[in-house]
RNA sequence: GCACCCGUAGCUCAGCUGGAUAGAGCGUUGGCUUGCGGAGCCAAAGGUCGUAGGUUCGAAUCCUGCCGGGUGUACCA
């Protein structure tokens, strides 16, 4: 279960030190954490292996394996053993509830939660998420972004960095000029009155067929008007400019509105559109200063060959307009400028990593590479076809809505709790276990994979699932309200803790779990946690009676399941999933 | 063409800074229902880790070739 590698200078601090210096030895041959928790196929708890350690001595790994765990004497472990060429312990339960006391005491010295590390301490990370678009109704698409993008936020807090969320509005270019175009030929006010975001959306997509159509018909006479329009918003035109802050309007309203329905929210929303006139002028100072070059056609480029990127930066189209990296590359400067970051970390997709390549090498060309970039993309999200196989999600079929599917989950929810009156359960509650169900589907697999989008995929209630990781919570809750919580920690010696050895060797792996979640940008290793101890839980309860425990019991017992909440509900926290009172 | 990502059980995925008998969930089959919340627990069946080589005491993991899939590759964002 639970194979995980914990940090080898935990193990060294607690144990070797004490224990046969030659077990330090071996440690200290091998490069990498190789002391490995609760392994699953010998049953030990820790598994030390020899072989770097034989190799330098030209020894048989068994053999200095063997005669490792016959000098092994440590008051922590019960017994060791080798076999194939590893020493392999066995912790006494007591021991792990002590290292766990010393663990929680250390922390609390440090002014830290359990799971928490001081390394930002002073430093700030911006994160940029969900990057939403403006005037057009957000499909699930941006489902990864926002979820992706508060995990790796929650990451950078628990590493105490100060952390700046920052929703990268897509409030520029070429769509602003087919919604103004479109809106005076396809639309009208009173239109725009009554339906908003969605006849926004209508205008989009009449729009973006006819230049279809006009395009095949080697025509380009719509495509100028496009331009035409943004050309004018950047002159300032007041047409243009009543229009663009008309459609913002109605898209804010949108936008904070499914942020809220998704639990989450931004310390800014700075758009493409605030970065414009920093970025048109930028691109004047580089032609002077000779870094941009303006190609025979007239836009303006910025070669990147110096950093083995082939293909120049285009920072200014032919006619003038300001374009994608226009606005990134004034965004990076008023970054730096405001805030000094330590880190910046733009959660957007995979299909934009050249375009991110481009950035962060022109962000170090123009003196702004200070910080620590980062591009944490993710896969895209696919659809199953009716013959069952996968395609990236296509417009073409209609884009499912972020709205449509949170009223699905939400239907869903409702549909599976208890109808016991006793149990019933509150609206609140009903979205926080379509949400819990939806986000977890999300850190189900590395960020990297695709995951495939069909409504019983991404609805999934039982099994590896945020239902059911919300469910322990539950259960854990309702016995600590029932029975009461412990504070003062009952180590008197008196019980063995042999029952609550699985809950103990995994919680001791959550640091680890955190620090690496944290390190890689990876909130799945996270999820696999809260999922690993969901079912520990569950199992524990299976076998083990609180309410039949004798008093003494009860109350270590108590003790321990009130950390268990903690690190539990903590684990949770990190992937913007809450445990509902009832369900 | 070049760059990046991917190929593990019927399906969806972990595991990849090399280690012992490759793990979960769904689905299938069979058990556990007088319980601190059964959205649970236990068990079974199911894999030559795309393929061919190489490095190593040891390869799903590292290296190379090949096959298959995805994405990107200056005037979209």
């Amino acid at each position: 279960m639970c194979y995980n590698t914990p940090n080898m200078q935990y193990f060294l601090d607690h144990f070797a030190d004490e224990a046969a210096t030659q077990v330090q030895q071996i440690l200290e041959t091998s490069t990498k954490p190789v002391v490995q928790f609760r392994n699953p196929k010998v049953g030990s708890d820790v598994a030390i292996p020899c072989f770097a350690f034989s190799k330098e001595k030209g020894q048989n790994p068994q053999a200095i394996a063997s005669q490792v765990a016959e000098a092994f004497s440590h008051q922590a472990i019960d017994r060791a053993e080798a076999i194939g060429g590893f020493v392999n312990l066995w912790f006494k339960s007591v021991a792990l509830v002590q290292l766990f006391v010393d663990d929680l005491l250390h922390v609390q010295d440090e002014q830290l939660t359990y799971g928490e590390f001081a390394e930002g301490k002073g430093k700030t990370a911006i994160v940029e998420f969900p990057s939403l678009n403006v005037a057009k109704p957000t499909g699930v698409g941006h489902l990864r972004a926002a979820n992706q993008g508060w995990a790796v936020a929650q990451l950078m807090r628990a590493m105490h960095y100060t952390v700046v969320t920052d929703d990268h509005l897509g409030d520029w270019g070429s769509p602003f000029g087919k919604w103004a175009e479109g809106f005076t030929q396809f639309s009208s006010d009173a239109r725009l009155e009554k339906d908003g975001i969605n006849e926004l959306a209508r205008v989009y997509i009449k729009m973006t067929a006819e230049l279809k159509f006009e395009a095949e018909h080697g025509k380009h006479e719509l495509a100028d008007k496009v331009q035409e329009w943004l050309l004018k918003l950047e002159a300032g035109d007041p047409e243009a400019v009543e229009l663009r802050d008309r459609f913002n309007r109605l898209s804010m309203a949108h936008i904070h509105a499914i942020k809220q329905r998704l639990h989450i929210s931004t310390d800014e929303e700075l758009g493409e559109s605030f970065y414009v006139p920093e970025g048109k002028k930028m691109v004047q100072e580089l032609l002077q200063k000779g870094i941009a070059q303006q190609t025979p056609e007239g836009a303006v480029i910025v070669p990147l060959d110096e950093y083995g990127i082939e293909t120049p930066v285009l920072i200014q189209k032919s006619n003038g307009a300001a374009l994608y990296a226009t606005t990134d590359m004034a965004m990076v400067k008023y970054r730096w400028e405001r805030w000094h970051p330590a880190k910046i970390l733009h959660l957007v997709g995979a299909e934009q990593q050249f375009h991110f390549q481009q950035i962060f090498a022109l962000a170090d060309k123009l003196g702004y590479g200070q910080p620590e970039f980062q591009h944490i993309w993710w896969g895209m999200i696919d659809q199953v076809n009716e013959d069952g196989t996968r395609a990236k999600m296509s417009s073409r079929k209609g884009t499912v809505l972020l709205e449509e599917l949170l009223d699905k989950a939400e239907a869903k929810a409702r549909s599976m709790v208890s109808e016991d009156p006793e149990h019933a359960v509150t609206d609140e509650d009903i979205q926080k276990i379509a949400l819990g169900a939806i986000k977890f589907t999300d850190f189900a697999a590395d960020r990297r994979t695709g995951i495939v989008f069909d409504w019983q995929h991404i609805f999934s209630l039982q099994g590896f699932s945020g239902p059911y990781v919300q469910y322990a919570g539950v259960r854990i809750n309702a016995i600590l309200k029932k029975f009461g919580r412990v504070k003062d920690i009952p180590f008197d010696g008196t019980y063995d803790w042999a029952a609550e050895k699985e809950l103990l060797l995994h919680l001791h792996t959550y640091p680890q779990v955190v620090h690496e979640a944290a390190a890689q940008y990876e909130p799945h290793k996270v999820a696999q946690f809260a999922y690993d101890l969901a079912r520990i839980l569950n199992r524990y309860y299976e076998e083990t009676s609180i309410a039949r425990s004798e008093a003494n019991l009860q109350h270590k017992r108590l003790w321990l399941l009130g950390h268990v909440q903690r690190v539990h509900a903590h684990a949770l926290d990190l992937l913007g999933i809450e445990v509902p009172a009832k369900m």
